[in-house]
DNA sequence: CGAGCAATTGAGTACACTCAACGCGCGTGG
DNA sequence: CCACGCGCGTTGAGTGTACTCAATTGCTCG
């Protein structure tokens, strides 16, 4: 089994019949709970704040902002991170379209990390108090709102188990079939995509230095697992990355 | 700052101050939401399942156990884990009276971690499927039960901070610094406690050996941070192990 | 075309790991 | 009562993985 890395993992669900049911803020995750009757869907269709444009390298909200909305990403990448008393920065995670972010926030009513558009991007705002109004209203969307606040916790403890546990070429491994499931599971090719993020982020989300992350990329290009060229990533050997994330892979070497 | 690394930080209310509001679950954090009116209080209380003891080394649920209760730890120590592909274990968090045990499990069902009882110890369980029922009914309880599991969020984002950016030297002062900072917000000394978990488990939870807390333990007691008799530490600089914590001990070395 | 940034590659180093021996406390059994 | 074994922790010596520092290449964009 894979560690599974990915921040709540989305059901296999059409595009189309998302966007068929939840007019303006189709492809998210809020709109996921298929127990949601066409009216209870208009309610939290309704609820939904404006949209909102995030260019690349642009924050959508800093640590210590005041927490008013969570935000559902339509389009685009994120990193977070956090910064340590040093002042320096650990991403905490990457979140692509469908994903939502800030929950964080709401223990504090004060965001807890920041939110940096990896490339142009948009969100939809949603309102939290309004969310909270219309959780005590619909359970089967309190059910849902629980289950996406805890797949994120249980995504954070595989970090931590990458962080505490793994080798440096295992959670490169692991970094990448992570990437690969969930652009999979959100339609797009598990094989061949783009790393959104730079070496530098990748290296701090994973421990690891630039340099390093650069020599494994030439060691897995070396090895013919993987095709590389800049940021353009084609899986060529899924079978044994899995191996190497799972810690079966004697290659680690 | 010192880094957050605290599970779901508990509000400063004198225990006596609980026992009296919240007659089966007292001290545990649900019952903290001071908004609630003796009625709601009582609600709370009658969904409080059976209260259960877990002897030290007990299991009290383990990965892909059904997920049927939260848990409140009335009294003891738990650490959670996870196991990797390769058979080993990551401690995700060590827990105390007063914590939450089981939120990771509401995403699928089923538990993600191990939780096993440090020492002999006591729980409430909480029915989630009830929890969930009366959430729907309480506003204020809502909002505190989202805090909670957003505070969860908050905490494993610390770690990762810890375990991504910091050298053994800071990560094992922040987690002297974090133990001591929720005794001391628990009402027991923040100066003076007993390390429930062995060195093995330290190291593993912060991503060292045992060889090296071990080397660190000495070397703080050398230094005289720390007074240290097997598993009894007292904490003689305060502010050297929050300067290190945070990076700006040059005390490092 | 050139400036500037991102990424690669190489050489040397250091921090934490591995392996191993030893000490200590404690419970058990002779 | 002491001897012994066992688990846990400490300490030392040597090693290795990933880091630091530095030089070079390649890409992007004005």
């Amino acid at each position: 089994m894979i560690p599974e890395l990915s921040p709540i993992s989305m059901p296999r669900v059409p595009v189309e019949v998302l966007r068929a049911r939840c007019s303006t803020c189709s492809m998210h995750q809020l709109c996921l709970p298929m127990g949601l009757d066409v009216g209870d869907m208009d309610k939290l269709d309704q609820i939904i704040g404006r949209r909102r444009r995030v260019l690349r390298g642009a924050t959508l909200f800093r640590i210590g902002d005041p927490f008013v909305n969570l935000y559902a990403i339509r389009l685009g990448h994120f990193k977070t991170y956090q910064i340590n008393p040093g002042g320096e920065e650990q991403i905490t995670g990457f979140q692509m379209a469908g994903e939502l972010l800030g929950m964080d926030a709401i223990s504090a009513d004060r965001h807890h990390c920041n939110a940096v558009a990896l490339e142009d991007s948009d969100v939809c705002e949603i309102p939290f108090s309004s969310l909270e109004q219309l959780l005590g209203e619909m359970p089967t969307l309190l059910r849902h709102f629980h289950r996406m606040m805890s797949q994120e916790i249980t995504r954070e403890q595989s970090v931590m188990l990458l962080l505490g546990n793994m080798q440096a070429t295992q959670r490169f491994a692991a970094f990448i079939v992570n990437l690969a499931s969930r652009y999979e599971a959100r339609g797009y090719s598990g094989v061949k995509f783009q790393l959104r993020m730079s070496r530098e982020e990748i290296g701090n989300y994973l421990g690891l230095t630039i340099e390093s992350i650069s020599r494994l990329l030439s060691k897995f290009k070396k090895e013919g697992w993987l095709r590389v060229s800049n940021r353009e990533i084609e899986i060529l050997n899924p079978v044994m990355l899995k191996a190497i994330t799972a810690g079966t892979g004697d290659a680690c070497a």
